[in-house]
DNA sequence: GTCTATAAAGCGATAGAC
DNA sequence: GTCTATCGCTTTATAGAC
């Protein structure tokens, strides 16, 4: 009988959805195993550590993406207005237009904020900056392209919480294109 | 020996400061009687629907206090920038500058939303629509008092996922103030 | 690397005495 | 209205065969 051997890397985009769509405490084994098709041995085998081993993986896996595909782009690319487009794109792209929620803030605002205190920290401090620099390279003085980027990347979280509570995405594309105005 | 006697309206905000911590799944039995001073037999006698109904009453008691405190003042304050002035005090102080988070905001994100999505659907809705309506009653036309109520409901909702992940609420009163002024 | 079996603890909820 | 004792189930995690 052929079987198909999993790789850790495998695993964590699978874990992501399960954190995503039940919460920490609401990601039990059960559906930890349903979610991923493998059984709590291999699991254990990838993850020692546990569900915290695997949070943290996740978290990681998040922080890498969002680095390579907003942060960069932001900081790096030679027309700031471009990098911002880019992560009006990617944001869009990545959340599903607002149909998949932010894990970072959900554990933001849980209980689990402690526990993973210092990635659910990093990722907005990191985001907020970049996008700052972009802004304070496209022309904006300094205070008020911190206070921008403060802004959008909270308009973006809320927008968020908006769009599941109302279980409607347009209110998530609303947002984003109108903060796309404002920073342009 | 002395002894009281609670009355169920007298738990529900001790109820609602425990789903806060936790969210809904990590707000165990033990951890509400520990948060009420009850055992569960007092719990269960209030709430014979168990931990959904506690949830039920904690959103309703929610929605009751932003009801009076905010959506009464932003749709009947004969000065509409008053009403608006009205919110943003109560938001600061019903979140205490962001040290508290929205319970309604959790529920959103998290696994809770379809078992609530009445009242977590509602308490956004209401909100924007008072908040639009007093833009409008301020001189703004239709399409741009909704736009920016959505914004400003969306970004304090933002601000408090912000706030929370940097465990500082100094970006959920910067964040009220500048949206103080473009409402203004 | 994968699985099943199992342990020990915690879970939500109920029963019944007071 | 409050409590303790208890039920049955699920939880996380481990052990050990393959």
């Amino acid at each position: 009988m052929a079987r198909v051997i999993a790789e850790r890397s495998d695993v964590v985009p699978q874990l992501a959805e399960v954190f995503r769509a039940y919460g920490f405490e609401g990601a039990s084994l059960a559906r930890i195993t349903a979610g991923t098709g493998l059984g709590k041995g291999s699991i254990y085998h990838f993850f020692p550590g546990g569900k915290d081993e695997m949070a943290d993986a996740v978290l990681e896996h998040i922080g890498l993406w969002f680095r390579e595909h907003v942060f960069v782009p932001l900081r790096e690319d030679p027309v700031a207005a471009a990098g911002i487009g880019a992560m009006f794109d990617a944001v869009a792209r990545y959340f599903l237009s607002g149909r998949k929620v932010c894990l970072v803030g959900v554990f933001a605002l849980g209980g689990e904020r402690d526990r993973f205190a210092a990635r659910v920290g990093r990722y907005f401090q990191d985001w907020i900056a970049a996008l700052a620099q972009a802004l304070e390279r496209g022309g904006r003085d300094g205070a008020t392209a911190l206070a921008l980027a403060e802004d959008a990347v909270g308009a973006i979280q809320g927008a968020l919480v908006l769009a599941r509570a109302a279980d409607n995405t347009d209110v998530f594309m609303r947002t984003l294109e109108r903060w796309r105005g404002r920073l342009a």
